[in-house]
DNA sequence: CTGAAAGCGCTAACAA
DNA sequence: TTGTTAGCGCTTTCAG
């Protein structure tokens, strides 16, 4: 069984090289005709191109664009960025970099202005992280015009034509914060910790996070009473006193959600009031991880971002160099569940 | 910045390419002086090979060994053999491909046997889950001799030069394990069920988890009685009447665990007998999640064994073909809670 | 011991 | 729309 090779079908069409590899990189100018013979032959045989050959012969290096938004230290799109580097590594001998774009994920114009810069640095294929429905739309259309391949991540659009989604199933993953939260025992009341600026986003992913949660209150514990407390993420002392003027009404509350990264936030009240609550939230950043650790926070919801990165340039790469497509579209990610005794080796 | 190819420094040395060759895989045939001053100027340039032209020149395939223990339906094994698949295509376009050799976990003849056929095999490099400390190292030895590289999946076996190692650390997952049965209340009595040949066995991966389990009894719960209860796989009915037999004698036990992948093994009569139970087991089979599904089964913690010959068959080929080394030697991965509302995506 | 030369399989520029 | 051709950088005879 020989290796059967862009000769061999270049023979057996009775074309030449030239066009068989036109038809192979889709490049047009072929005929209907020799592209349907070739394609055939290709199938019929089975061929393979051979990678070494083909990167070879290109030396060229393509970029894959990541669209996300900026990462502060210590927040969630910091750990997401750090899948960058991994996949970076991996793709590196398939002469393919990588290179970041970011845009203010509470400012619409500011993501319109990096799908701006993406597509000025002609990218072979882009990951994006959406926020904001309608001018998510129109960049996707411009890719799909460019036959720019993308994929998402974190947040899945109806988008036209991306290639595949990474992420973990919103609803979901309120129901299994709401399990974690209260098991099956009934609970009076619990609260849910909001953020404020959250409130104007177009295209939050917190809200399908809450439906979840609610709904398996309906379902487990129908009696219960949902309060909610919006905070400030820059005003930590404000933050405070409004948890305070809450356990002042409310003394009996002793279940918090947060369904956000954003946990951490309230972990400095708690310690300084030693009141016996449970504590769950989602995410793996450090500050979380660390409340953990302290018996501070309870459980976690994690969904290894990073892992989503990777997976979406990956499948790009694979895309680009070797036309393959993922085995699936949507990809639903495992809710990760962490406690103080798994979290260690996270 | 030019790429410095080997015509370079051919020319700049006034030999030919062949000679440089030559020096670079040093096969001999070279005069002393030719030598050094080949080496001399590849410093100084800071020449590196092009993979892809070598690759493409040599054109062979190489392939990369399993050495596995021989997986049933069903079993463990066969989860873990699913990572092979994924990896092979990730390799495929590198020329290189996998192949699996197995061996019976219960006998060490029948490791060492595979051992020699693995050998035969001629292969670029092993991935191996080990059972039997000596044979192991007297075959890691080998494989160094040889100088073949190898990864080691689920069980870290000390054996010499091993490239990398992927699993869950054993004596945490124990404790974990026991974490997850009695969380912080007391417990008067917990089972632990096991199996019985895996007493003869020399290397028994659950010796360690069975002592993370017992650290963490003695810490949050130093009152308990832990009892053994031995079951034998290939048998229900002895299984079934041995749980008979130990629930009349001690019928207020309301905990077990299982620190195997084997907890399927006591689910029919679990479910023929509706006591309300707390069960906590190993590994994301089949029978365990749909057990989980069912409630029978409260939690499982699960380490993605196809995962970890994935990343192992990786490393490898990271090594063989790029001469790359893992970023971490031992890669203990996250051991993964799985409760009903999380297993679905899994 | 060394050099010359023929590929490995594919890409891309140029002609036709 | 198609064919021809000159490489990409390295390996490997084979003759000297």
């Amino acid at each position: 069984m020989e290796k059967i090779t862009i000769n061999d079908i270049a023979r057996l069409t009775g074309l030449s090289k030239g066009t068989v590899d036109r038809v192979l990189h889709n490049r047009g100018e072929v005929s209907k005709k020799s592209y349907q013979k070739v394609m055939d032959t290709i199938k019929e045989l089975g061929y393979e191109p051979n990678l070494y050959a083909s990167l070879l012969a290109r030396a060229e290096q393509r970029t894959i664009a990541l669209l996300l938004p900026a990462h502060e230290p210590g927040t969630y799109w910091e750990l997401a960025a750090k899948g960058e580097a991994k996949a970076q590594a991996a793709i590196k001998p398939l002469s393919l970099v990588t290179r970041q774009f970011n845009y203010n994920q509470y400012s619409a114009d500011s993501f319109r202005e990096a799908c701006a810069r993406v597509l000025e640095s002609n990218p072979a294929g882009v990951v994006m992280a959406p926020m904001f429905q309608y001018e998510t739309q129109v960049f996707a259309q411009e890719l799909q015009t460019r036959s720019i391949p993308y994929s998402l991540i974190d947040t899945k659009l109806e988008t036209p034509g991306y290639l595949s989604f990474y992420g973990i199933p919103a609803y979901k993953s309120g129901y299994l914060c709401a399990a974690m939260l209260i098991g099956e025992g009934p609970v009076k009341e619990v609260l849910i910790v909001r953020i404020m600026r959250d409130k104007g986003r177009q295209s939050d992913p917190t809200v399908l996070r809450r439906s979840g949660f609610m709904d398996y209150m309906l379902e487990h514990n129908p009696g219960c009473t949902i309060r909610s407390l919006f905070i400030d993420p820059e005003d930590p002392a404000a933050t405070d006193s409004a948890l305070d003027a809450f356990f002042d009404e409310f003394p009996g509350v002793r279940h918090i959600a947060m369904l956000n990264s954003r946990v951490h936030l309230i972990v400095p009240f708690l310690e300084r009031h030693p009141i016996d609550i449970r504590v769950v939230g989602f995410d793996n950043l450090d500050a979380n991880l660390d409340a953990l650790r302290r018996g501070t926070v309870s459980a976690l919801i994690a969904q290894r971002p990073e892992e989503q990165v990777h997976q979406a340039i990956q499948a790009l790469a694979d895309r680009i160099v070797f036309q393959r497509f993922p085995e699936k579209t949507d990809n639903y990610q495992h809710m990760d569940i962490l406690i103080r005794y798994n979290a260690e080796d996270y």
